[in-house]
DNA sequence: CGATGTAAACTCACTAAGCGGTATACATTA
DNA sequence: TAATGTATACCGCTTAGTGAGTTTACATCG
């Protein structure tokens, strides 16, 4: 094989990642995607088929790279639920904390994408969403916290809400707010009344 | 003076408002806005200098009208904590049971343009958040909850969370799990370590 | 009362630029 | 040579935005 084919799909798929995340998906074309490789568009389209295809490429790509990174801060994190939490939180805090930060990468597109349900990207999404959550119940569950699934549900909703909120006012305190609210939520290991909120929201 | 200029105006932001709800802002052009008010693409301009202009009109409209909505909520609704929130989250669980439900257009808005931190479009939605989480903060403070805008914001990051997890998985069960996570964090009312997690996020 | 002037409200037809995607030709290397 | 990779130049379409002229409602005045 002529050239190195995997570094030029590597130096595209970084190049569209760094547009996507920062602009969304509809605002960054394709023209800008190749200048940014140093390459034409035709190269593009030689190793991408669409756009739609680029950008499940980019995401796929991301969430190998993101649960890794996943992987191993868990590993490196092993201590109590609140040290759990707060490594987690403070994460987010020295995260959102960049120059440009636009948020996660894959709500943005889940966001910009919402009236189309089915569009692939979204599906990718999804499934990275569903295993980091996961990922953090085991971390629960190794830090001997009862429930570790209704826990780590509820510190993913404290997350992505803070990621919002510190979108929005572009303050980063949201980030600790939710890190103590979090360790409120496992101190306070209630039971009794679950049972009866999820019946009025499935019912 | 001919025709009704002020009924044209309030036609084209009623349609321009669900439009780029449904599907954001720069995929909504102005010849569909023209489209579905009957109108011509040179009427929008004469009545709105720009996209941008008609974005921000349309915010300012719908942030006057969430506002009453929200007022009259909070009216109809001053009993216990607990039915505060009940109300508040069975509220957005019917809300985003809507069929074709796209999340709140505020904060997509935000998401859609984080990368331009000035946009006045941004502005508005900051403002509108803020005047929300203060009159939950008054409305939890009636019911003497301690320390009333601490809890707003952390009930906020739940609300706002679950509006991003239910558009992700479009499941409406993260709801009922936010609202049960916002009451146990009005029973916990701790205080000891809010300044220290504080410290580290802004530190 | 009825003709007329006028400014606001509106339409038609257009521009320049940008979009995703492609036809064709040429270069590189196993 | 044959498979693979890159470049130039383009297509058809959509985009935000406009220039110039037309219709409407109402005030004015003979």
């Amino acid at each position: 094989m002529p050239r190195n084919a995997e570094q030029t799909q590597k130096r595209i798929l970084d190049a569209a990642y760094v547009l996507f995340r920062r602009r969304g998906y509809s605002r960054v074309s394709m023209d800008e995607i190749a200048a940014a490789t140093s390459v034409t568009k035709r190269t593009l389209y030689y190793h991408f088929e669409s756009k739609d295809h680029l950008l499940t490429t980019v995401l796929e790509a991301q969430h190998h790279l993101a649960l890794d990174a996943f992987r191993t801060f868990g590993d490196r994190l092993s201590g109590s639920p609140d040290a759990i939490i707060d490594g987690l939180f403070r994460e987010l805090a020295v995260w959102s904390d960049k120059p440009r930060w636009a948020g996660s990468g894959f709500t943005r597109l889940v966001i910009e994408l919402a009236d189309l349900p089915g569009h692939p990207a979204r599906l990718i999404a999804r499934r990275h969403k569903a295993i980091l959550e996961g990922h953090l119940a085991e971390l629960l569950a190794r830090a001997h916290v009862k429930s570790p699934r209704e826990r780590a549900r509820e510190i993913w909703l404290l997350s992505e809400g803070a990621i919002s909120m510190i979108l929005v006012h572009g303050d980063r305190s949201y980030a600790a707010a939710a890190a103590e609210a979090a360790k409120r939520l496992i101190r306070s290991h209630a039971t009794k009344s679950r049972v009866v909120g999820r019946a009025i929201a499935d019912g």
